[in-house]
DNA sequence: ATCGACTGAATGAACGTTCAATCACAATGC
DNA sequence: GCATTGTGATTGAACGTTCATTCAGTCGAT
């Protein structure tokens, strides 16, 4: 039954790529179909219709995002190294990984993002909440609302990523610039 | 033939809650029309396609945001001051306007936010740009690429505004925080 | 009478989705 | 070991719908 689970992903994968390029439209089903090797009727005993193949990409994205995290999370160091810990790896992987990168920011502010996603429990989610609640609940941080500090967080981290990206060339020195904004936003934070 | 630019307008701005709420998809040129209360055929001689009311709709938003942050800077202010309010009037511009931070959001990490579009000259970006360098010059930014600097200090209201839109209830302690991340951005990019 | 904006039905392409037919393969019977 | 049957995934042509776009005809101002 490997092989199911192998090609449900692999679908997806091959959607994520045509999307995070083409947008929600400008990406077909046959197209998704074509580059995932299947026929376009495949893709629907795997998927309820398109809707729910992206709902699909967006929890394999999730689910992605918190294992790198989490692997690389070490609960036996500082919280502030491990808040610098959290910020160069959801930074790696999003460079790792620039289609993901591309498909959240692309999710995260279409409709699809609806209430309804946003109240589903999600793994990601949770554990950044809880990692900021630590960090709280450990005295080392401000008492802040856990939502409210993760969402800034990733927000920053995620705009990073795409300056770079869209500054490759042009930025060499000032990458050292923005790897300062990870100073900056935990000298805000911090518990004074 | 002021009503010609009307009709431009009132179209653009139909097309903007409506793509607000729906997404570039599910908000067809028929939908647009009827809520402008025109033909869908009249769309046709104001712009030339559906790609290119979007891209109107861009340029607009785009206008008022940079109109709105203009008219309120005051050059007579120290560039501490003028930080503050252009963090403040962006903010209240977007509360003012949810349709228009919500195309904005959803423009900028869309496949139609091209490299062209991005080199297109744009008077609201090269405002920010000129802001920043002046500070810089002033001697009361750090020398950072004011390129990145407006796109940090404008993700991050973006992001703040979006927060406070989603949790508007459930948030009533925590604007005080938010109103806080501008300080903290503050501290990190002022100069020593 | 002229001209350009406007209309909205018509067009045709594109798309999501379906489904009858096919295929791969495992289970069963001989 | 071989033939038969059953099961469920897979295919891709076909369907019906939706949508962007067009254009012949109308309207209104000059």
């Amino acid at each position: 039954m490997d092989n199911l689970v192998d090609k449900k992903k692999c679908i997806i994968k091959s959607a994520l790529c045509l999307i995070q390029e083409h947008g929600f439209h400008g990406c077909p089903v046959s197209m998704v179909a074509k580059n995932a090797g299947v026929a376009a009727g495949t893709i629907y005993t795997y998927f309820e219709n398109k809707d729910d193949l992206i709902l699909g990409i967006y929890e394999y994205v999730v689910e992605e995002i918190k294992n790198y995290v989490t692997e690389r999370d070490d609960i036996s160091l500082s919280f502030k190294d491990r808040f610098y810990n959290y910020w160069k790896n959801l930074t790696d992987f999003y460079e790792l990984n620039p289609s993901i990168h591309g498909f959240y920011d692309q999710f995260l502010n279409s409709p699809f993002n609806s209430e309804e996603t946003q109240n589903k429990p999600n793994a990601w989610h949770e554990y950044a909440y809880s990692f900021f609640n630590e960090g709280i609940k450990r005295g080392e941080i401000k008492e802040l609302n856990p939502i409210v500090l993760s969402i800034l967080v990733n927000t920053n981290v995620n705009s990073i990523v795409r300056i770079k990206k869209n500054f490759k060339n042009k930025l060499a020195k000032n990458n050292m610039v923005l790897d300062e904004i990870s100073h900056l936003i935990w000298d805000g934070i911090k518990a004074k």
